[in-house]
Parts: structure tokens; sequence; C-alpha cells
RNA sequence: GGUCCUGUAGUUCAAUGGAUAGAACAAGUGUUUCCUAAACACUAGAUCCGGGUUCGAUUCCCGGCGGGACUACCA
């Protein structure tokens, strides 16, 4: 039994012996005891002191007596106000740190044999132009939040969803056809993604062009967007790829072929991978038949203009369009392909998708008509739903050219990581090679952490100066601390000094390094509430806490020299688990961790 | 107009309904014959406004005010 758990039993008795209250174990709150009082775990007095008709004072001393007296963990008490805190005996600790240094899985819940499966979607990209800002943070939500779910137990399938086809890819292929003069990446030397994302572009300033001087010409600014000769091609093209027309699907493929590779360099340097991807142009028909279901069942409408929609105003919604007047399908009709696919696919338990908040409507809609085409697991979709990512001079707009692309945004992470680490002369001893790996190491854990760190659901500015920081609650922060662990451990094994085996719970230790115990403790329950609540950020913060704790202890302690020998291999043990929990947790968020830097 | 999200130091972020609201950055000052100073320590600074529930509210509820998103035959 831990011994929170037993804490709370024992409250629970207490106060039925004491008061005749009954109270559920589980009702008794504990927090950790606050640094400036003496004690470690604290027990809230003040929901039973009415009914026990007692002064929060006298309740807790009361408390606290039959605690004591009780479990003999509970070295002494006292109260303040209604807090009734406990010090536990230091060597319950060491017995704690004993268990934890010796589990390698520590933090990671037991897998069940018979593991559910969770399936998460993210990055989800649309193939007419590169990865920017907005992608990296939910690249690497999607990634941390599948390493979380891992960790409670869960089996997960990374899942990516192409938008490879639709009005926006064709724009890009009309404008290559009609401004191209055939240039490919091998050609410009241009990557693949940004050479079709720069005729997307250019499509957009031709048609704007065409709307400017359509106006001019006594058309409103509606009419001119809907007539452009432009657009009208460009939606001439959509139709002729859905109709399986060889020219422009051959176009299609190979303007496509250069996008992914784009993308596949950028995943592989950003450290994100899927186990099953999927694309619209392969799910698409399968919505546009499940439609064609909804109509016969009645729960669709086509209209006369041959338009079909789904009528949500009974769910307090509006309508829906579905297919166009056209017969060429959009985003929701393939999302329903998408999903029903992956049902069929796969024995999920729970579908998550990792999307931003702008579309919260897109998946109550999605949700809605699912459940109407029957499909009992269509209510229980998961939209994890995060915040904008906004510059400091306010949202990222392609039109004034203020969109952080993702690519360069991680090799200047990179870049700065290395010149930095040449101004100090960190790596002053280390080879060609690991002084790449390292900086590629630190610049993008900095980038990492400073993304993963906040909470997913609120929108966050990212400011490129304070992103670059490698200071304060920053992720090298973190990797330093580690590297300074490890640097110590690699000198005590030159010593031969044998830090694997059990301390003896009898040593003398500070309050500091109890403290830093307790927090080392709490690492699984951090874990398992970052699973619960989808927040990688619960993770960050924690090591980023447990992290700063220990550089005190570093800073104010000294290991090696320590002269008493079971101190200094208990010190050894402490920092090496400090340094396991420091690996596993930064791992959580997709982020390494060097030895040295 | 409707629906949803959000408002904490100068700035960027924390705080299961609990003690004197924590950090970091930016500013200033100090610490190195000692295991990595990418560190540590010190100084200054904040809950948008008004009600309600509660022993206790940054947190929950209501009403204002401010910011944002969605409400496309775009994705």
């Amino acid at each position: 039994m831990n011994l929170e758990l037993n804490i709370q039993t024992l409250v629970a008795q207490s106060v039925k012996e004491l008061y005749k209250l009954e109270i559920e174990t589980n009702q008794i709150q504990l927090q950790k005891t606050k640094r400036e009082f003496e004690g470690d775990i604290t027990v809230v007095v003040f929901p039973f002191v009415k009914a026990a008709r007692k002064s929060p004072e006298g309740a807790g001393q009361e408390i606290g007596e039959f605690i004591v007296k009780h479990n003999s963990l509970i070295a002494s008490f006292n109260v303040i106000k209604g807090f009734l805190n406990l010090s536990i005996n230091k060597s319950y600790w060491i017995d704690l740190l004993n268990l934890i240094h010796l589990n390698p899985n520590f933090g990671k819940a037991e897998t069940a044999a018979e593991q559910n499966t969770m399936m998460i979607e993210y990055s989800s990209p649309n193939t007419n132009k590169p990865l920017h800002l907005g992608h990296i943070r939910n690249n690497l939500l999607g990634f941390s939040i599948s390493e979380i779910q891992k960790a409670n137990g869960w089996k997960v399938v990374k899942t990516n969803i192409v938008n490879d086809r639709g009005i926006h890819i064709c724009k890009s292929m009309l404008a290559w056809k009609l401004f191209g003069n055939s240039e490919t990446p091998t050609s410009t030397g241009i990557k693949g993604d940004h050479l079709v994302g720069k005729y997307y572009v250019i499509f957009d300033q031709a048609f704007k062009a065409e709307i400017k001087d359509l106006m001019s010409k006594g058309f409103t600014e509606d009419e001119a967007k809907k007539t452009a000769p432009l657009i009208i091609e460009a939606q001439k093209m959509l139709l002729a790829w859905e109709n399986n027309d060889p020219e422009t699907r051959k176009l299609w493929e190979m303007m496509n072929g250069w996008v992914y590779a784009g993308f596949d360099e950028t995943y592989k340097v950003m450290g994100v991978d899927f186990d099953k991807i999927y694309y619209e142009s392969e799910t698409y028909l399968t919505g546009k038949s499940e439609v064609e279901r909804g109509i016969k069942s009645g729960v669709f409408t086509q209209r006369d203009d041959t338009s079909v929609w789904a009528d949500l105003t009974a769910d307090g919604l509006d309508e829906k369009l579905l297919l166009r007047a056209d017969g060429t399908s959009v985003y929701m009709t393939q999302d329903i392909g998408t999903a029903k696919l992956r049902y069929d696919d796969f024995d999920i338990k729970k579908m998550v998708y990792v999307v931003g908040n702008e579309q919260n409507y897109h998946f109550q809609v999605l949700s809605l008509l699912l459940d109407k085409l029957g499909y009992s697991w269509g209510k229980n979709l998961v939209h994890f739903s995060y915040g904008m990512v906004e510059l400091p001079e306010g949202k990222m707009k392609s039109r004034e050219g203020t969109v952080v692309d993702a690519d360069d945004l991680m090799e200047e992470m990179i870049s700065t990581a290395r010149e930095t680490s040449e101004e100090l002369g960190k790596l002053d001893n280390c080879t060609e090679l690991e002084k790449a790996e390292i900086a590629k190491m630190v610049g993008l854990g900095a980038l990492k952490y400073f993304i993963l760190k906040v909470d997913p659901k609120k929108n966050m500015t990212f400011n490129p100066k304070e992103s670059i920081d490698f200071n304060g609650n920053t992720g090298p922060f973190i990797q330093y601390t580690h590297a300074r662990i490890k640097s110590v451990l690699r000198k005590a094994d030159d010593l031969g000094l044998n830090y694997r085996n059990s301390i003896d719970n009898q040593i003398e230790i500070s309050d500091k390094e109890s403290y830093l115990i307790q927090l080392v403790g709490e690492f699984p329950a951090v874990v398992k509430q970052a699973g619960e609540e989808f927040s990688p950020a619960i993770i960050a913060n924690y090591q980023y806490e447990l992290v700063k704790e220990y550089n005190q202890f570093y800073h104010d302690f000294t290991i090696l020299k320590e002269e008493n020998e079971q101190l200094r291999l208990f010190r050894l043990v402490l920092s090496d688990a400090i340094a396991m929990v420091i690996k596993t947790g930064m791992k959580l968020l997709g982020i390494e961790v060097p030895e040295r830097m």
C-alpha cells in the first residue's frame, strides 16, 4: 500500500473514531507541504472541522496524534491553521529511491496483455504548400500525445491524412502548367514542397490581378472572384481530376511526389513518424458512397441543383453541404470516408484528431453526421483541439509573408545551438559528428520544449527571439542538467564506484534530498495525468520543476567529494534516478537528451 | 446576430476550490583554487470589472468589458 493511500485511510479512521464522521478515503485532500513549512505531506482538515465542531487547529492536532500513533513512517507533525503537515521518516524516502532506481520502466503504466487501440491523427497537411509553424505545433503535440498514451498502456496507431486532392492542389498545378517552364526540384534545387508552394503563391497573385482587372470593369468583388478565368480553369481541373483525366492525373502525381519527398525530409528532421498514412484521394470515394447511402436512408437530402446537404438544425447547428452541385466532394465528405475506412482497418477503441480549434465546428458536425449514418462510434470521436500559434506582431498571414516556415525555423534553431556551443567552448573535445548531433538535439529541444510547455488548449505567442533562448525554463536547461549528471556518473565509473546497489535506509539525508526523492516519486502520477488530460505541458512543467530543484542540490552539495561513503553512493543513486526520469520524460515530449553538451 | 474559446508581473507561461498567487525572460547585483557558470543566489513587479455559491474563489456560477475562432458549393 502506498503512503498517500495509507494516510488517507488513517485520516478517515481518525475522524470516524474521534468525530463519528464517515468520509470516503479518496475524498481526503492531500497535498505536498509548501516549502516554507516543516513537513512533507499535508492533510487539509477544513472539510471536517464544521461537522467535528472543533477549531481547525484542534482537529488537526487530534488527527495528527492519531496518525502518528498508527503509522511508524510518520515521524512528526505540526498544525498551522487548518493544515496538518506530516513529516515522513527519511528511511521511507530512501526505500522509495531504491525501488525507483531498480525499475527501468519507472513512470510507465504496466501494459495489459490485451491493449486497447487508440488511433491518433495528426499533421494532416495539404500538398499545395510546405509546412509552417502551425503544423509544427500540431506535429509536436500529436507525436508527444502518442508517446504519452503509450506510456499509459495504450496501443497507439499514429496516422496522418494527407489532403492530396482538392481545389487548392489544382491551383498549384494550374499555375505550374501556365507559368512553370517545366521547372522541377532537380532543375531548380528547390525542395519539392517549397517549389509547389511557390506556384500556389503565383496562382494567388495572378488570380488577384484578374479580380482587380474585373472590378475595374465594373464587376463586384464577389462576381469577380467567381468568374475570374483562373478560378474557372482550376475548377475545371478539379472536375477533370475526379473524372480520372490521364493528363491531369499525371501532373498531379508528379507534383504530389515532389511534395511527399519534401515532407518526408521535414518529418525526419522534426523526429515524427506515422504507422499508417491515409490519402484523401483514396478515401473520398468511400465518403461519397457513404453520403449516397445517407440520401437513400433519408438522413441527407439532395436539392434541385443536385447538391447534397445534411440538416443539423435540430441539433442546434446549420445545414451542411456534403456534395457540390457539380458532384465533387468537400472536406467533410472525405472525412466521413476516412473515418469509416479507419474503423474497417483497425479495432479502434478511441479515435483522436489532433486538429486546431478553428475546426471545432467541423468536428462537431462530423461526429453528428457519422452518428446519423448509423455508426455507434460517431459520437465518441475525440477532437484534441489546440490553440493557434501567433507571432508577436499578430497572426501569421501568407499574404504579408509573415508565415514562419518549418524547415527554416528548425535550421535556424540548430545553427544557433551550434554557435552557442562554440562560443561557450563546450564541445571542444568532440568530433565533428558529435558536435552536429548535439547541436541538433539542443536546437530542436529548445523549439519543441518552447511549444510543448504551453497548455495545448491555449493560443500561444511564438517569439522567435525567446524560443531560441537556452536559459531558464527551456529545453536546453533540462538537457544540460542531464548532461551534468552524466558527467558526474562517468567520473564515478572511472573511480570504480558502484552505485547500482540499494542504499542503506538508515543514513542521514537532508530535507533537500528527501524532497528530490518525493518529486521523483511523483513522476508516474504526472504521466498518468498528462495522458488523461492530453497535455504534454504537464510533463514539461514537471520536468522543469525537478531539474530546477536538482540544480540547487548540485550547487549546494558535493557528490563525488563527499567523505561519507554511504552518503556519496546515495547521491549518485539519486542523481542517476533523476537522469533516468529526465530522459524518460523528455522522450515523452519527443526530445532527446545528450550525454554531454 | 448566434455558438465556442480566452483574459494572471513590462513580456512569455504556472497554480486537483486551500496556506503569503509560483517560474522564466527582460533590468540590476553577487557567487568559480570545488563534480560542466547553458548553473546558483539576491532585489523589484500581477489575478480585467461587478455580483453570487463556499469555512475558503485565479479556479465554479451570473452579468459587464477586452481579445480570438467558427458560423463557405475553402481546407
